[in-house]
DNA sequence: TTAAAATTTGAATGTCAAGTCAATTTTTTA
DNA sequence: TAAAAAATTGACTTGACATTCAAATTTTAA
């Protein structure tokens, strides 16, 4: 890659951050090109000297993002670890991508609203992949008799586990909060209680 | 209420109904007021005459969602039941008034898109009141020592478990499945596990 | 039956934002 | 430094859709 395209790809990547941060706040319909373009003291023609449309730009982020979760599982995997460890290794990697993400990860709730069905399926195909790793982990956890699940509900399961942890895009803000990851230890404290239902002691 | 009027109501209730069912398909923004009136052989010109504009016809369908979620708590708290009976019968209402609900409540997820701020705010105290009611239960479940939950993290602990309910309009579809019921008994054994991390037995 | 009220119609209006593009400016390179 | 390539500009086009409204039609009630 030349210097050129090096700068060209890093001014993508400024552009899709902003535009991310603005349809946060506004929503994707809520936001035009205009508004992006401004806030990088751009105007709006310029945008599509580096993004087909809005589609294309907004596409592209959901993608990284969606590449960097499959990315935590490639680590995980490689670790020296039983499944619960791993699973709770995974949850605190999930959480803390959320927490610092949240905005980009809203856009994946309602994909049919935004993107064309090509791109709608490339998101469903990284999040099915993604999803399937879970369920490897959970069957995994079974086997060794660390989690208590029935077989034939794993999937279910995950997909409690996933929706507990996801819905903090609804509800979590970094602001005024301690530290993350305190935040993650007892977020995790609770999650794996879906799979793993022992007792734990509870600081009061 | 005259018969005229009544009949005019149930019209509302009947553009709504079609209304979600179509923004369930299509979105908010994609679907156009002549796409609302088309599938129930109207014009668009008529919906104005029942409705002021577009918003507050979704709107009034939220409102009423939010509505019947507080009156299951009307319910559940003259049931003669100690914290965790009543808990599980919220889990079993939340779980079927989701299912039958998915298109009308995807709309809560990203309200900014959508509605006017005081429409919002409406919107938001509803769900306050109905999460603040979970929030109490658990603190009774804490006290009569069926919960195992830190005090200080209730507001966590219900997010986390309205979170795992909650992600199920992301998932679930109603085809192709056996009878709710039987659904929302294993949603509901996964996920009082959140609270009440004791060992069941998993039939497998 | 008929006048008043309720409802429906569809054409017209207005707005808004995405996307285009020829011209201009800036940066690179040789 | 001069030609070529890259990047930026902003005015313009276009289409989509929400909303309005006067006129027409249908329903109700006396």
């Amino acid at each position: 890659m030349s210097l050129r395209e090096k700068k060209a790809a890093l001014k993508r990547e400024e552009i899709m951050e902003s535009a991310i941060a603005i349809i946060a706040e506004k929503g994707y319909h809520g936001t035009t090109m205009e508004d992006i373009a401004s806030r990088l003291l751009m105007t709006k023609g310029s945008l599509y000297y580096y993004f087909k449309n809005k589609q294309e730009l907004v596409f592209e982020s959901q993608i990284k993002l969606l590449n960097e979760s499959l990315g935590h599982f490639s680590f995980v995997e490689k670790m020296k670890a039983n499944a619960e460890e791993k699973l709770i290794k995974m949850i605190q990697l999930h959480t803390e991508h959320l927490v610092y993400n949240k905005a980009g990860f809203e856009l994946m709730i309602k994909p049919e609203e935004i993107f064309t069905e090509e791109q709608i399926n490339e998101i469903y195909r990284l999040q099915e992949k993604y999803a399937e790793k879970y369920d490897v982990l959970l069957k995994e956890g079974i086997k060794d008799g660390s989690f208590n699940i029935a077989e034939d509900e794993i999937k279910i399961v995950r997909n409690l586990l996933l929706g507990a942890l996801n819905w903090m895009m609804q509800w979590h803000s970094l602001e005024g909060k301690k530290n993350v990851e305190d935040f993650t230890k007892v977020i995790t404290k609770y999650v794996i209680r879906i799979v793993k239902p022992e007792l734990s002691s509870v600081t009061h």
